[in-house]
DNA sequence: TCACTATGCTCG
DNA sequence: GTACGAGCATAGTGAA
C-alpha cells in the first residue's frame, strides 16, 4: 500500500469517460488506509490529517478561555466551525464550537451537550458531560470579542452557515476572510462536490470522520448534543483543522491562477450578503395558499374524472408507465418521441397530439399544470414557514452552478411561476410586511447585451446603444425587410434564434421548435451568422480557447474547465462546445449582478435606507422597502445595477413595485 | 424504510 | 442525439 500516492488528484478522472471501477478501488483503498492510520497505535491520540499526532481537546473550564484566545491572537488567524441542532441555519441552535489556529491543533467548546445517547455509548461516560457556560456568560467575553473582531481573520467551510448560527446565538461573527468551500468553487466551479469531506479526501488524501460515524445514520441518528464528548471533540476539531489546512493549499493556487481578485473582491464579500438575504426571508400569506389549494384540488378532481372517462378506466395519472400504456397501447395514439424507457408523454408530445384532434392530451396537459402548481408550490410553500419569524427562509447557494450563477433551494424561490396566467397567481401569495412594498428590479436583455459587448457586432451594439427593439432589428436584418415592415411572426422567430445562439442550439431542435424543416432552420442559422459575423467569430473563439487552455472565462475572470472537449464521444464533445459558447455569457451576467448586489448591500444602510434585499433571480433583485423610501430606493438600486460594469452597450433595468410579488409588473 | 433513478416541469 | 444553467415532485425499484 506504500506505493499509493498520498496526494491523489482525483479530479483528474472527472467526467471524461471515467474508469469508474478503478476510481472506486482507489477511493476504497485510500479510505481503508486512513481508517487504519486513525485506529493504529495505542488509540488514545487522534491522528492528524497528515498522519501525525493531533492535539485535539475539549475546553470545559471557563478559566481556560482566556488562554486559548491569547494563543489564537498570537497565531493571527483561526478556523471556526460550529456544531448545531439543525442543518437549517435559521433554526439551528449552537451545540459546540471548534477552533483551530495551527495544523494539528484544535479545541472544542461544548456549549449544549446532554447525556450521550445510549446507542452511542462505548466509553464509561455517564450523565451529562461538562459544558461551558453560554456565550452570554462573562467568562466567555474574550471569546465573543475574538469572534466579533473584524481584524482577526476567520477561516471556515461554508461560513454563511456559521455566520447565521452565530447571529441566532447573539454573536456578530466578523473578519470573514476565507471560506474553503467558496475557494474550491472559484478554483474549479465544475467540481462535483465542494464539501469538506470531498475536499479533504481529494486534495489532502484524508478520509474524514463522517457525521454518520459520530451521530449514527437514518432512523438511529441522534442530535449532535447527544454525541459523547470525546467523539464530538475528534470530529469537530478535525473539521476546523482540515479547514485551516485547505486554506494553506488554496491560497497559493488562487494567486497562481489569477483568481484572487474574483475570490477576495467578489465571492468572499458576497457571503454576508447571502446570509442577510436568508436571514431576512420573505413573508407569505398562508390563507391565500390554502384557498388556492382547495380550488386546484376541485379542478384536479374534475379533470381526473374526465380523463378516466376518456381512457375508459381508472388509473394513476401521475404514473408514467400507466399513462404510457393507456395512451399508446390502449388508445393507440402515435408515438412521436421516445425516452430511454419507452414512449415520451412530455408536454411537447401532448401538444402535438392535441393539435391532431385528440381530446385526452389537452386534459392531461391541464392536469399536469395544476398538479405541478399544487404539489410544488401551493401546498409546499406554507409548510416551509419558520414559526419563529413567520417567513420563508430559502437557501441561496454560492457553490453549485458551474457558470457562476447562484442557486436557490429549500424552497427554490428562483422558479416561482410567471409564464402562464394561472401559474402567476402563485405570486399573489408572496406579500410584503406591513408598511412595506416589494421592489423588483430586473436587467433588460442582459445576456444579449453581454453577447453584443463580447462580439462587438456593430448591428447589435448600435441597436442597444440606440435603445431599439433588438429582436425586431434582428428580424429586419435576417429577413431583409425594413424595420417597420417586420411582422409579429418574424420578430418571434428572430427572438427564438437570438436565444438559440446563446445556447448553441442546432438546426434540428431549432426546426422542431419553430415548426419548420431542419433545412429551413439551417438556412435561418446560416443567414443569422452571415449577417452577424462578430457573433460567429466570438463563439468560435470561445471553443478554440477552451480547446487550447482547457477552460473558458467570464469578464470577471471566472474560469470553467471543459474536459468534455477531450471526450472520444462526439455527443459529449458537442456538449462541450455549447458549454464553451454559453458559459462566458451566462457567467458574465452572474458576475455583473453579484457586483450590483455588493454595491447595493454596502450602500443601502449608508444611505439611511431600511430597505432589504430579499431575493436574487439571476437577472432580477427583489427588495422589501418601507413605503416612505420607495422612490429614493428605486433610484439608488437602478443606478447601482446599471453601473455595476462598464460594457460597450448600456445596461437597462426595469422596475416593478407592489404589495404582492404578483403586482411587481413593470 | 431509505436511497436512488427516470421523467417531467418550473424559472432565468 | 440534438438548447445553457438550476431544484423539486411523483413513481417505481432495489437494498438494508
Amino acid at each position: 500500500m506504500d506505493d499509493l500516492p498520498v496526494d491523489l488528484d482525483l479530479e483528474a478522472w472527472r467526467v471524461q469517460d471515467p474508469d469508474v471501477g478503478r476510481l472506486r478501488e482507489l477511493l476504497v483503498e485510500l479510505e481503508f488506509r486512513t481508517l487504519l492510520e486513525r485506529f493504529a497505535g495505542d488509540g488514545d491520540a487522534p491522528q492528524a490529517p497528515d498522519g501525525g499526532e493531533a492535539d485535539y481537546r475539549a475546553l470545559t473550564d471557563p478559566g481556560e478561555v482566556e488562554d486559548v484566545v491569547a494563543r489564537i491572537r498570537e497565531a493571527g488567524m483561526v478556523a471556526v466551525d460550529t456544531e448545531t441542532t439543525s442543518l437549517n441555519p435559521v433554526r439551528a441552535d449552537l451545540v459546540g464550537i471548534s477552533l483551530s489556529w495551527a495544523p494539528g491543533q484544535g479545541v472544542y467548546l461544548p456549549l449544549g451537550h446532554v447525556s450521550p445517547a445510549p446507542s452511542l455509548l462505548q466509553e464509561s461516560e455517564v450523565g451529562p458531560p461538562p459544558n461551558l457556560p453560554g456565550l452570554d456568560d462573562p467568562s466567555m467575553l474574550p471569546l465573543v470579542a475574538l469572534l466579533e473582531d473584524a481584524t482577526l481573520p476567520k477561516v471556515g467551510q461554508n461560513l454563511k452557515y456559521d455566520l447565521l448560527v452565530f447571529r441566532r446565538a447573539g454573536v456578530d461573527l466578523a473578519g470573514i476572510d476565507f471560506d474553503t468551500m467558496v475557494a474550491s468553487y472559484v478554483l474549479d466551479p465544475g467540481r462535483r462536490q465542494h464539501s469538506l469531506d470531498a475536499l479533504a479526501l481529494d486534495l489532502l488524501g484524508h478520509a474524514t470522520i463522517s457525521y454518520e460515524d459520530v451521530a449514527g445514520k437514518g432512523r438511529k441518528q441522534v442530535p449532535f448534543a447527544q454525541v459523547p464528548l470525546a467523539r464530538a471533540v475528534e470530529y469537530a476539531c478535525e473539521d476546523a483543522d482540515l479547514t485551516l489546512r485547505l486554506r494553506e493549499r488554496f491560497l497559493p493556487e488562487l494567486s497562481e491562477q489569477g483568481l484572487e481578485d474574483l475570490f477576495r473582491s467578489l465571492e468572499m464579500p458576497l457571503v454576508p450578503v447571502l446570509a442577510d438575504m436568508e436571514w431576512a426571508g420573505i413573508r407569505i400569506d398562508p390563507t391565500f395558499f390554502r384557498e388556492m389549494s382547495a380550488r386546484l384540488g376541485r379542478e384536479l378532481e374534475l379533470l381526473q374524472e374526465e380523463i378516466w372517462k376518456e381512457a375508459q378506466g381508472e388509473f394513476n395519472i401521475n404514473s408514467h408507465p400507466q399513462l404510457r400504456e393507456i395512451l399508446f397501447e390502449k388508445l393507440g395514439l402515435p408515438v412521436l418521441k421516445r425516452t430511454k424507457t419507452g414512449p415520451s408523454t412530455d408536454a411537447s408530445v401532448l401538444e402535438e397530439l392535441a393539435a391532431e384532434g385528440h381530446t385526452i392530451p389537452r386534459h392531461l396537459l391541464e392536469y399536469r399544470q395544476l398538479e405541478k402548481l399544487r404539489s410544488t408550490y401551493v401546498d409546499a410553500l406554507p409548510k416551509l414557514v419558520n414559526p419563529g419569524t413567520g417567513r420563508i427562509h430559502a437557501s441561496f447557494n454560492q457553490t453549485v452552478a458551474a457558470t457562476g450563477r447562484l442557486s436557490s433551494s429549500d424552497p427554490n424561490l428562483q422558479n416561482i411561476p410567471i409564464r402562464t396566467a394561472l401559474g402567476r397567481e402563485v405570486r399573489k401569495g408572496f406579500v410584503a410586511e406591513e408598511g412595506s412594498v416589494f421592489l423588483a428590479a430586473d436587467y433588460s436583455q442582459i445576456e444579449l447585451r453581454i453577447l453584443a459587448h463580447f462580439s462587438g457586432d456593430e448591428a447589435f451594439v448600435s441597436a442597444f446603444r440606440e435603445g431599439l427593439d433588438v429582436h425586431r432589428q434582428t428580424a429586419a436584418v435576417i429577413f431583409e425587410v425594413p424595420v417597420e415592415k417586420v411582422t409579429g411572426e418574424q420578430r418571434a422567430r428572430a427572438k427564438t434564434i437570438n436565444f438559440a445562439t446563446l445556447y448553441g442550439q442546432g438546426d434540428f431542435s431549432l426546426g422542431r421548435q419553430l415548426g419548420i424543416s431542419r433545412d429551413e432552420a439551417r438556412s435561418f442559422i446560416d443567414a443569422y451568422f452571415e449577417r452577424f459575423q462578430g457573433v460567429r467569430r466570438f463563439l468560435d473563439e470561445q471553443v478554440e480557447k477552451a480547446r487550447e487552455r482547457g477552460y473558458v472565462e467570464t469578464l470577471g475572470g471566472r474560469r470553467r474547465y471543459i474536459p468534455e472537449l477531450d471526450s472520444r464521444n462526439w455527443n459529449v464533445r458537442q456538449f462541450g462546445e455549447r458549454i464553451a459558447q454559453n458559459t462566458p455569457i451566462q457567467g458574465t451576467a452572474a458576475d455583473l449582478i453579484k457586483e450590483a448586489m455588493l454595491e447595493i448591500h454596502r450602500g443601502l444602510p449608508g444611505e439611511g435606507f431600511q430597505a432589504r434585499l430579499l431575493l436574487q433571480v439571476h437577472d432580477e433583485l427583489v427588495f422589501e422597502v418601507p413605503e416612505d423610501e420607495v422612490e429614493a430606493v428605486q433610484e439608488f438600486v437602478v443606478g447601482r445595477m446599471e453601473s455595476a460594469m462598464e460594457l460597450a452597450v448600456p445596461l437597462r433595468v426595469d422596475v416593478g413595485i407592489g404589495r404582492r410579488w404578483y403586482d411587481c409588473k413593470g
